[in-house]
DNA sequence: GATATAATTCGATAGTTGGCGAAGTGACGA
DNA sequence: TCGTCACTTCGCCAACTATCGAATTATATC
């Protein structure tokens, strides 16, 4: 019950929507989020830790980066469910074709670009 | 979207996925569901309204009592996904198995027993 | 080391949600 | 037709949540 919960609590929020859905299409890390989503760094890392406490994302760190992705083999059937459920009924969706889109430019911008000009 | 998130909200309380599960067992009036949950009737009353709104369930109204159900056939993948993994994922749940339980009696309670002893 | 940077954690705040009781609605029965 | 009863709607409050900015952590570069 708690699992499930944490589920569909974590699929609640449409921000954290998107943000799966992004990472559904290959691995981005925090900035690239940020960017996306054009939320502060703090609500995105705490949206992606809602998501990875669900066991809706999977983490990978490479250095000052930390790369989320959705999980390899999700064990929880109640994620692989989940995961199936949401792509299932947003592919289609209009913002969240959208992100795609956004997402092709957004996965080409420099470092420079991305991480530091949110500072401004 | 806006579907999507009326669903995973609508699944993202316990009591709402109590409620959910009880009527997935065969229609329920809402004061079994008050003895069930052992909430306020206005309480209940607004959850089984959020699931309604989800279409997670349906209604059906007989004189002073009004039954509430999974729907027939739903016509929204969405909705018919999410019901699949609700069912899935809770079926073995411990909670859900002793409502499961308990509703065997409440079934075979009488309206006086039902009804009118929570205004007491 | 010292500095810069990607991300998280912390603290505060506005908005949302779950809960109750009281009042309202509509149907049944005396 | 009047009261009763099942349920909903309304108004309110406590608890939770999304958000931000500031402080912190960890890593890389100079």
């Amino acid at each position: 019950m708690r699992e499930f919960l944490n589920i569909t609590k974590a699929l609640g929020d449409e921000n954290r929507v998107r943000a799966l859905m992004a990472v559904a299409g290959g691995e981005l890390c925090v900035c690239q989020l940020i960017e996306l989503l054009g939320l502060a760094p703090s609500t995105v890392s705490k949206h992606m830790a809602i998501l990875h406490q669900a066991g809706l994302v999977a983490t990978r760190k490479d250095g000052r980066w930390i790369y989320y992705r959705l999980p390899d083999e999700p064990h929880d059937p109640c994620v692989r469910t989940a995961l199936a459920m949401a792509g299932e009924c947003l592919a289609r969706d209009g913002r969240i074709r959208d992100d795609a889109q956004r997402l092709k430019c957004i996965r080409r911008m420099s470092r420079t670009e991305l991480c530091t000009h949110y500072h401004e």
